[in-house]
DNA sequence: CGCACCATATGATCAACATCATATTTCACT
DNA sequence: AGTGAAATATGATGTTGATCATATGGTGCG
């Protein structure tokens, strides 16, 4: 009975969050136990009194990821529907989420990289999209359409957008596509003014 | 000078079908030149005598995979611009698709595995997405809105759902998830009955 | 039939890396 | 201050896999 001060929760802590920074960087398989333990300012050898395995920090890495991600930080916004779709789809849609400059979200950068793993991690994933998709239907207005569908279609272009923009090559084309997302999300999601 | 039977030809593409088919359905990292060698019933020793390395055999496999996917047998199609994007729409938005029952495409099948690498292979893949934008672009109508700018989002919409969808763990949310991709992108982008 | 040569196969080599076994450090409490 | 266990570090181990060097085998020509 010593070291009550969760320091072990701490170190915990910072190995996830260098997890999700690099995984979402550089991919799951692009990356050692030591890059990560080393970007969270500590060796290898700690890490599995943390988690029981690679695949395992990453099931907890794409959740963790969601929690850090701009949606989650929108989650107690208290703004109307529309100013919440408004404001997911400029920061989402954004080259700072592209090149990573804020916290990624997993669903566009480990999209592929999940889809070819087995187990916790392909459910952690669907977890994420299915809040994300609830958060979008519940604020589309229920007059018109099926939101549900809307939000799902939507929830697509989005993650598509910033899955295909970080894989081009080409500045322009990368603007003009996230340009292309906002705009025509916006006409799909949000309520326009008459 | 012997050898004019151009087996070396058809090696050739048979190394780069199964990489097409391998790298699509497990990734780059989880596919060893040795498995890639073996599913065209080669042993792995040959490899060198017709690619560089392995990164330069994803790049050509990128563009292969383009080449034999749903899109490519589009083109010569011959009939209204209107059916096309219904048929487009219609086989790439489709379980089969997300099950790699045919010929997957590249660009959602290797996004996010595509976004971590460098050089050749991102120019590929950007060369790939500009010929299905153009592909779309040149079928849009021109009166209503900017034509480029709903072939980008709707390509970003098509990819997304298929990437997504190969990502997740739940039949149900997969099909509603590719239905809603089907509905929404054929308003965006097909031209409707009045 | 045998030769020259290309395509493919066999068999290293060398480096990474996940995981584990063991050592060292650090804190809370006496 | 000293002690013991928790937290972290150091140092294997064994495997996998990209790449390369060398060997084999079949092909078309003389």
């Amino acid at each position: 009975m010593a070291w009550p001060s969760k320091q072990k929760q701490e170190t915990r802590k910072r190995i996830l969050s260098s997890a999700v920074t690099l995984f979402s960087q550089h991919g799951f398989d692009n990356v050692s136990i030591a890059d990560i333990m080393q970007h969270a300012q500590l060796t290898h050898g700690g890490f599995y009194a943390h988690f029981a395995s690679k695949q395992a920090l990453y099931a907890e890495a794409v959740t963790a990821a969601a929690r850090a991600s701009a949606l989650a930080k929108l989650l107690p916004s208290g703004q109307t529907a529309n100013a919440d779709l408004a404001r997911l789809l400029a920061g989402y849609l954004d080259i700072a989420h592209v090149e990573q400059r804020h916290s990624p979200c997993p669903l566009a950068f480990l999209a592929t990289d999940v889809a070819v793993r087995e187990g916790n991690v392909r459910t952690a994933y669907t977890r994420v999209f299915r809040r994300l998709t609830a958060f979008i239907t519940r604020r589309l207005p229920n007059d018109k359409g099926d939101r549900r569908e809307r939000a799902l279609a939507g929830a697509a272009m989005m993650i598509g957008g910033v899955a295909v923009a970080r894989a081009l090559d080409d500045e322009a084309m990368i603007e003009s596509l996230l340009g292309a997302c906002r705009r025509v999300g916006s006409e799909l999601l949000e309520q326009q003014a008459e």
